[in-house]
DNA sequence: TTGCTTATCGCAAGTTATTTGCAATTCGCA
DNA sequence: TGCGAATTGCAAATAACTTGCGATAAGCAA
């Protein structure tokens, strides 16, 4: 990760790093969620100081977020971006799909619209198999 | 609508038309957005009043709102609804495309992974075909 | 029509999530 | 080791909603 920064001209802080290691460790997780991890080691850490790393690692290509659902992103460790998000709408959770699920339809939008998806941020919406019984 | 409220217990109050009026014509909109459109005409109804309109006449069943990327939520008549949104996270556009292109891969996930999709709240996100041509 | 109950409204204050200004700190090249 | 610029922590600022509350007004009933 230090190659990445300094070709940019950037740092690699504690923080920074810390930040990183979290989002790994998390897989995916809200800036909210990430700072609360860190405080288990690192309470002195401030939250906007992880809203700024997180927001410098994902310009840096490290780290990429997604919108899963409702308001608040949650970022992904780059390399471990392989697989669709399938959010449950009622009980939360986040489920996985491999990215080929998508394939068939991703190239129909490219080929009839133009669309180019992102499949790092594909979010699908709907209700996990335990959900969808009980209803 | 006036039955759909009134089954319920709820009023028809000239506020809540207007919300309503608004979603249908604006397509898909945030309450920011819908709160202006009313404006235009109605320039003193409450953004509050836009808020729990709209929630009214979601739990009604009259209007529905998607994620489309990033934070705010947008809404939609709720007859309107039979396209997917294709959210541009370059320029931000909003296209559209039949539901059906996304048939083969709701079932896919459906069968596979029991995983009922809603395309309701269907949001694909990538970059729109002029964007993707610049870079 | 009039009265009455209670849903709804407008307004102001309160949350929650995120951003930003700034002085103090500290990376990292020289 | 020294220095300039990136980065941090803190506190205040924004943005997007939500909520409490007294005033207003739908809409059933007489």
């Amino acid at each position: 990760m230090r190659d990445e920064l300094r070709e940019r001209g950037l740092r690699l802080t504690p923080q920074r790093e810390l930040v990183l290691t979290a989002v790994r460790a998390l897989g995916h997780a809200t800036p909210e969620e990430i700072a609360q991890y860190i405080h288990q080691t690192h309470p002195s850490i401030n939250l906007s100081t992880v809203y700024r790393n997180l927001e410098t690692l994902e310009n840096v290509g490290l780290v990429l977020h997604t919108h899963l659902g409702h308001g608040g992103a949650t970022y992904h460790a780059a390399e471990e971006v392989n697989h669709l998000h399938l959010v449950c709408g009622k009980c939360g959770s986040v489920g996985e799909a491999p990215i080929d699920t998508a394939a068939t339809f991703v190239n129909t939008l490219s080929d009839d619209y133009g669309f180019k998806t992102d499949v790092t941020h594909f979010a699908v919406y709907g209700k996990c198999a335990n959900c969808a019984d009980g209803s």
